[in-house]
DNA sequence: GTAGATGCAAAGTGTTTGCGGGCGG
DNA sequence: CCGCCCGCAAACACTTTGCATCTAC
């Protein structure tokens, strides 16, 4: 429960960190993401926190992103829908996208990990960031239709 | 030193499957897709084939990368920075993008291939497509930048 | 009190599209 | 010659930004 607790304390930490301003936006707009289960784009992100409090606008929005992502706070994702989707940073794990729902499923996979590491060494690079994302349809069902914006 | 003919067979069929008209535009821009080695973005495609023939508009690029990407004759990729790369189609091969230059090299990985089925088929899924970057600086260098458009 | 945050609307970027004219089959 | 294709410019979707105002510290 004390969601409110750990999400403070993260982003306060931040806050610290970089100097910067607790705003009630930044507030509500943290709230949101700590609380959401699923990967909101900036939008999505817009409309929650504006039932929470009307007086945000959309660039506050992302601008406060941009922040959190670029705190390591939080991770953004470009599922090839044309707009970035964002999470609370969490490490190893990967998605798999749905392209009939849209829906993104989780997954965790050591091996992924171990095995882009040791690509990267292969190459004389220093892994920094990946991508390993699956894009799928359910068993079974019929068009692998066509994803785009 | 056949590449005219290679691409345009290539071409060909594709016109002659969907009943598409081979016009000096569109075997323009081939030429320009299958003499590339890098992964052009459609400024970069536009540019080159500007060279060749001047009468050819982006327009007609953005409209011919997504026919030929429909047909499946190119990949489309997005590496971070915000607009599409494109190169022709292959099997098998995955990125990794040097966070410095830009740069894209390319590699194979069976192990990652047969990971992925193994992962979508544990979730009930058909893996239509995947992707599987990594994103790193070459070993020993500083900063380790801020990408994005 | 002041640096930094916000809201608003305008500007940017990459990409798509409606339309009249042009060209390949 | 007919229908698909092209160039042009306007429209789009998402994101960033300049400026005046407001607010957390």
């Amino acid at each position: 429960m004390c969601y409110a607790f750990t999400m403070l304390s993260r982003i306060e930490k931040l806050c610290a960190e970089k100097g910067l301003k607790m705003t009630e936006q930044r507030r509500t707009i943290s709230r949101v993401l700590s609380e959401a289960t699923d990967h909101p784009d900036v939008e999505e992100v817009y409309q929650r926190a504006n039932k929470i409090d009307h007086r945000i606008s959309i660039a506050t929005v992302y601008r406060t992103m941009r922040l959190l992502e670029d705190a390591s706070v939080i991770d953004r994702h470009d599922f090839g829908d044309g707009r970035a989707r964002y999470e609370e940073s969490r490490e190893d794990h990967h998605h798999l996208i749905d392209l009939n729902s849209g829906e993104v499923l989780e997954f965790i996979s050591h091996e992924a990990q171990k095995l882009m590491e040791k690509i990267a060494a292969q190459h004389g690079y220093e892994l920094v960031s990946q991508r390993f994302e699956i894009y799928g349809v359910k068993k079974g069902s019929k068009t692998p239709p066509s994803r785009r914006r």
